[in-house]
DNA sequence: CAATGTTACGATACACGTAATCATA
DNA sequence: TATGATTACGTGTATCGTAACATTG
């Protein structure tokens, strides 16, 4: 499981469609359905319900979703502290 | 920033040596010191301080450490979830 | 038939491993 | 000179985008 895909899943999520996902990642559809779908084998669970109006998040996925958002979260986060501890030379606070 | 890479580093700065973290993951040492180095320029930030004895954590690198091992157990913690959500049919708890 | 998701396929980019190089105790 | 990190380089895999296909409202 990669990082690509979860920030993909959550935009294909919110947006509740793949080709709406895709203008806002600014990539071409078919990176979309086979990141999610490789999300899914990894997983073996199926996260959304696909139609021809678009992707329905499933409870699996709604679940994963929750949590997904605070990965994201907390990687922004690692980001920060890391640079915010490089920043801080001893003693003198930021 | 890559999912492999944050376990990457976290072998590292627990072995403190690439060619132990190597061993430890099964893969030789030039993929590690070059997910390393991509990691911190993507950071803009120094992780680690290089010797000939290894490799040792510097603040930044702690900070991080720390926030990257709560990303790790989030995203299992994710994977749960959602496997968990899946098998939970209508009303029946797991 | 218009919009959505999926599959085929060719080209490019990424990442690994072996081997060679650099640095240091 | 032995150990650890880094760089060079060739190769195999992965991922993208265009195009073709399938489905459904």
């Amino acid at each position: 499981v990669s990082f690509s895909q979860v920030q993909t899943f959550v935009a294909v999520a919110e947006e509740g469609s793949l080709s709406r996902a895709a203008r806002r990642l600014r990539i071409s559809q078919p990176p979309l359905t086979r990141q999610i779908h490789a999300l899914e084998d990894e997983l073996g669970v199926l996260l959304f319900a696909r139609s021809s109006r678009g992707m329905r998040l499933l409870p699996a996925g709604q679940a994963f979703l929750a949590r997904a958002r605070v990965v994201l979260a907390e990687v922004d986060g690692a980001i920060a502290a890391a640079r915010q501890a490089a920043a801080t030379v001893s003693g003198r606070p930021d």
